[in-house]
DNA sequence: AATAAAATTTAGACAAATCTAAAAATAGGT
DNA sequence: ACCTATTTTTAGATTTGTCTAAATTTTATT
């Protein structure tokens, strides 16, 4: 087997549980130098941590993760790259949910996570083509492009903000159906923009307008709100 | 557990490899009474008559196939269901993916085989919906309604028919990429008009009229096209 | 009907991914 | 520095899907 077919075999074959630890280990931040504790994934991935063990141990052999006993894995450069592909297939699979069949954005994920794993790189391509090439998910989060490079937008926590500072919404921290379901509820959506018209001392729960609607929300709610401030 | 869960699990919770092994029996004739040999799933399936076995067990336990040690397999109505709702997935991916991302009729094969195990009824009645409930996928097979019902095309392989009859090209057998390949350069395709203008006795090979123009085919060729004979 | 050939099943093994329980290493507190 | 609590790894078992080799059943041939 020629060199070239050792390196398209990495890529090619990797298992869907394999590309569910290395997606798992980039979230956790496992791409800077700081390794990832097995638990940490453990809990993440809702399995027990000595799965996490044998799984460390294949991914070092692969290539894709540093890993030494009793401390923690971190990504390769290869790991990095193949989290990336798997980040941008997960999102692009959104954007196309969304924009081409209706789904509502508390929808999306679950399929995304089976969508992800299809492996041909015509097919992702070409509905990046199809969508035209968006930069974002239907969250708010950025979309690795085909060479792995992505937009960071500056944004900040509503909750980290002051009292009469406005700014658009343009993402979620918690991106879960029931958090989104609640948004949705109560007219929040990305794109709208949305003031500080006063901030509790006691509870951190805040008074915002957002567009021209005012609302009452929880320290927790705006702890998972994305906020760009206006210049 | 309820009983409802248990019929749910039954659906959902089939395995890919479950999944294929049920496609190939349908495949193979066994939705009608009569069962299918161990050697001809395991040859289409490429893999080995005990694994077969082992598989016609288990499906057997699931009541999606009827196994009888030494008699062979075939479809409950519960797995001709499953069938027919893993076909029809498949057959409208591959209408996707010609008509929404430019994809030839020798590129989806290989997708679609991966897309059909996506589990979302929702994103299929989606895709159905955007492509307008498309009756045939890009071979000309038939795909199956949500309910399990489709049509059944009056064809005839173009290898039948007497010189002098003309009809409509409505599907091939063969779906192989090299076949469609060959088919594309020779400007054959789905919905052209084909006579035949003579048929030589001793090797059955053909000189056709397809639209305006003229070619000679081998028997072997004509036996893979299918045709719709002119009133 | 007996025997040979072919098809099918069984038995036992293996790889992938997971688990539980026990052992080992690390980290934190005094 | 020592002891303890926590984290992590190892050892051994389990499930799914596969394989090879041997045994069994069916089918075909004489
Ligand atoms: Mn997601
Ligand atoms: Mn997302
Ligand atoms: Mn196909
Ligand atoms: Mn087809």
């Amino acid at each position: 087997m020629t060199n070239k077919n050792v390196i398209l075999k990495k890529s090619f074959l990797m298992t869907r549980a394999e590309e569910n630890y290395i997606k798992t280990i980039f979230h956790l931040g496992g791409h800077s130098a700081v390794p990832i504790a097995t638990n940490a994934i453990a809990e993440q991935m809702e399995t027990k941590p000595s799965s996490v063990t044998d799984m460390a141990k294949k991914l070092a052999e692969k290539g894709l993760v540093h890993y030494k006993r009793y401390q923690g894995v971190s990504l390769t450069d290869s790991g990095i790259k193949t989290a990336l592909s798997i980040i941008r297939k997960h999102r692009l699979w959104e954007v196309f949910l969304v924009k081409k069949l209706d789904f509502t954005w508390d929808e999306v994920h679950e399929v995304a996570e089976q969508l992800e794993h299809i492996k041909s790189e015509k097919l992702i391509d070409k509905i990046d083509e199809l969508l035209d090439f968006p930069k974002y998910d239907p969250h708010g989060d950025p979309i690795p492009s085909k060479d792995g490079k992505f937009m960071v937008r500056d944004k900040e926590l509503l909750s980290d903000l002051d009292a009469g500072v406005s700014g658009v919404c343009v993402g979620v921290k918690d991106t879960s159906a029931p958090f989104l379901k609640f948004l949705d509820k109560n007219g929040i959506a990305l794109g709208k923009t949305i003031t500080i018209l006063e901030k509790e001392d006691f509870d951190q729960s805040l008074h915002i307008k957002i567009e021209t609607q005012e609302l009452h929300i929880s320290h927790q709610i705006a702890s998972n709100l994305y906020v760009k401030k206006h210049d």
